[in-house]
DNA sequence: GTCTATAGGGTGATAGAC
DNA sequence: GTCTATCACCCTATAGAC
């Protein structure tokens, strides 16, 4: 094997930040091998079906995950503790994590089947992880399902209506007095 | 002024559609033009500044209105009633509507600053409208207004993950029980 | 592995006739 | 208002030399 596997992840990257930044469609072959630093030739070296099998690679690389935020909030002790913790970690992300989240969207309807199902089993295995934890404080497996839907719902809006689309820079609300009460109302119910 | 100024609204109507279905860098002016049944040089002259001013009339016309929703909800006598009213009016909005919010999260990061702008005050003012119906229930204005962000938030984030993404398809998370969770919740907090 | 060169086609946009 | 004709440019992709 050669020593340059890094080539090929090179490129990926490169692809990955130039799609995110401006569209699958507005990103041209030309300009990532510019950044990069090759010719066009040279990437469909790496890429024998072109700028469909970039596509493929860099969403593989760009679903996001999620998983360690449920772990860190192991040392929360009641269940609006927890919400608590997680809502801060989940609205404290990277704002790169937000981008690809956005982009994740804009480009769902390209997807092919199988690249929809990568993110489903991403998605779903990320819910999973959240019920599984929130059956420390919820007996009931189903309700522990529904409160980790509304909770990660909850946090995915937050993200794309005040970060995405930018409406934190014209409203007052505080994003930790949404997750005061979240955490507050989800308590209560128990 | 012309018997024909349909053709303007005609053109506008067409691009909103292939813009929303398929992107805006993917939509070529030849392919719109082609749709409505006139050449782009016919395009050119109801729209000077080409594609761009094309963009811009679909952008204030598809700017979702949602404010007709939260006069829908006004026979709920409680707060958890009239979350529920809400929310499955939400929920239960034109799979179109959803295309559109999704479409504007796609191409916000092309639009001007007074698109955003505008994008933002609509955005407020359904905010606004939805905490005020919320006063009824809630006396404090702020407490209010969190909730509204919460509830919508929660909305649009189910919008975006279950239907966008389409994880509807995959999980057996059911929607009503989600409302019904955030509406007991933010009703006991009371 | 990377290059040069080029094919073949789509794109946004305009000039000028009707 | 709408057309035909055309422009200059950019695009994806490939062949073949090094």
């Amino acid at each position: 094997m050669p020593e340059r596997i890094n080539r090929r992840d090179n490129i990926v990257d490169v692809a990955a930040k130039l799609f995110v930044q401006n569209g699958y469609d507005a990103t041209s072959v030309r300009q990532i091998a510019d950044v990069v630093g090759v010719t066009e030739a040279a990437l469909y070296y790496h890429f024998k079906d072109g700028k469909r099998e970039l596509l493929e690679a860099v969403i593989e690389c760009q679903i996001p995950d999620l998983l360690n935020i449920v772990d860190e909030c192991g040392s929360a002790e009641t269940l609006q503790d927890f919400i608590v913790q997680f809502g801060q970690q989940m609205m404290a992300l990277n704002p790169k994590r937000v981008e690809k989240l956005r982009w994740m969207v804009t480009e769902f309807p390209r997807m092919t089947a199988e690249e929809r199902a990568l993110l489903h089993h991403k998605q779903l295995a990320f819910q999973n992880r959240v019920a599984a934890a929130l059956e420390r404080f919820i007996s009931d497996p189903t309700q522990a399902r529904t409160t980790a839907a509304a909770i990660i719902c909850l946090m995915y809006g937050y993200g794309f209506l005040f970060v995405s689309l930018d409406l934190q820079s014209v409203t007052d609300v505080d994003k930790n007095d949404i997750i005061q009460l979240l955490a507050q109302g989800m308590a209560a119910t128990r």
